[in-house]
DNA sequence: TCGCCCTCCTC
DNA sequence: CCATGTGAGGGCGA
């Protein structure tokens, strides 16, 4: 049976939850912001309503850029507070997580569904059910979604974002070359920068002309995995299925530092709440790790990493602290620059210290 | 096959 | 000094 899968997109995330908080924003641009805490506004715009995004204000833009930007238009400029957003969020995902045959969250403000079997695999009852879904989150949480509606992950993706904010896009399997054929590379997921610039360099530029690429000529240049992926994904033949409760396979925290350095113990210092952070991912989680990595953005915005991969897991915090201090010195040995940001981030999780230092001695495989 | 590092994406 | 923070995955050399 050809399948019905859904991917839900909550428009503007974090800016329409303020607005949801204080009605009287959505009449004017908000901007919410990271600072960063190095200088009075520096930092990221991380999210923007439609009013600031329609004054050059979005994603990614220095806050001083966007208040620049938004002098003489009332803007809201507010502080992120993700803890808010993930408690919206997973009220969300809860929600919806009951309607459909199956539920794969995959990130704060978005998820994919499969409605295949409860839709019988029928179009016009699948775009019913995601107007349902999109009403009752309107109706419990008061945000507006975008939804989209494919045969694939892919197309549901690119589907969810074709119309937005408040819209709904089906894409039935019949009219999926079609609507992907006419739209510019840069539109596929997993499509950026660098991979659109190899692409131009092949002369192609639309999905339609990817599907046609020459697979030896793309595997050249983007090896094995990923040539094969554009490959299936410009033609919506992507197979990925929608799988319930992915668990982790790392977790990771970076911090601006008050001002670029070379102190170890100095940046060690800053990461203080960082590596406590983790540390209370993991054992929140239930988690051990294997390897740790350092993380530097230096003084010219490079990033290099160094890492560690322990024989036995592990979870505690002194190892985390000394390990990643021996990590930051031999990251800084290998550079001149200096450390403007740092980071830590722990990998190839396993169920439990207890369980895992065992099942390292039974038989791998099955 | 593993360890390490880098690229990419999204907000 | 304008330039945040989290996560997934792939390439490559040993």
């Amino acid at each position: 049976m050809v399948r019905v899968i859904g991917h839900l997109d909550l428009d503007y995330f974090y800016a329409q939850v303020e607005e949801v908080q204080n009605p009287s924003l959505k009449t004017r641009p908000v901007v919410v912001c990271v600072f960063s805490g190095r200088t009075e506004d520096s930092g990221v715009v991380s999210t923007s309503n439609y009013q600031a995004r329609a004054l050059g204000v979005r994603s990614g833009l220095p806050i001083v850029t966007a208040k620049r930007r938004l002098e003489g238009h009332n803007p809201a400029v507010i502080r992120m507070d993700h803890g808010k957003y993930e408690e919206v969020s997973a009220r969300v995902m809860e929600l919806v997580g009951g309607k459909v045959d199956a539920f794969e969250k995959t990130g704060i403000d978005e998820a994919f569904f499969d409605v295949t079997a409860m839709s019988k695999g029928d179009y016009q009852a699948s775009m019913q059910i995601a107007q349902e879904l999109k009403d009752t989150i309107l109706h419990s949480e008061g945000l507006t979604s975008s939804v989209g509606l494919g045969r694939s992950k892919v197309v549901a993706k690119v589907a969810s974002d074709f119309a937005k904010p408040d819209g709904l896009t089906v894409v039935t399997p019949e009219s999926t070359l079609d609507f992907l054929g006419v739209l510019p590379v840069t539109k596929l997921y997993g499509v950026g920068p660098k991979t659109t610039t190899i692409l131009e360099e092949m002369k192609v530029r639309t999905v339609a002309e990817l599907a046609q690429a020459d697979p030896s000529a793309l595997e050249r240049h983007f090896g094995r995995r990923l040539s094969s992926y554009l490959l299936a994904a410009a033609r919506g033949t992507d197979e990925d299925p929608v799988v319930p409760n992915q668990e982790p396979t790392q977790f990771s925290r970076i911090v601006t530092l008050r001002r670029d350095t070379r102190d170890t113990t100095e940046a060690l210092g800053q990461m203080a709440e960082a590596v406590a952070s983790i540390q209370g991912k993991l054992i929140g989680s239930g988690k051990s790790y294997k390897t740790l990595s350092v993380i530097g953005v230096l003084s010219d915005l490079s990033v290099k990493t160094k890492s560690r991969t322990l024989e036995l897991p592990a979870r505690d915090a002194a190892g985390v602290r000394d390990d990643a201090l021996v990590l930051l010195e031999g990251l800084l040995a290998a550079t001149d620059k200096s450390l403007r940001r740092v980071g830590i981030r722990v990998s190839e999780l396993t169920d439990s210290a207890d369980q895992s230092s065992l099942s390292d001695f039974l038989p791998s495989g099955q």
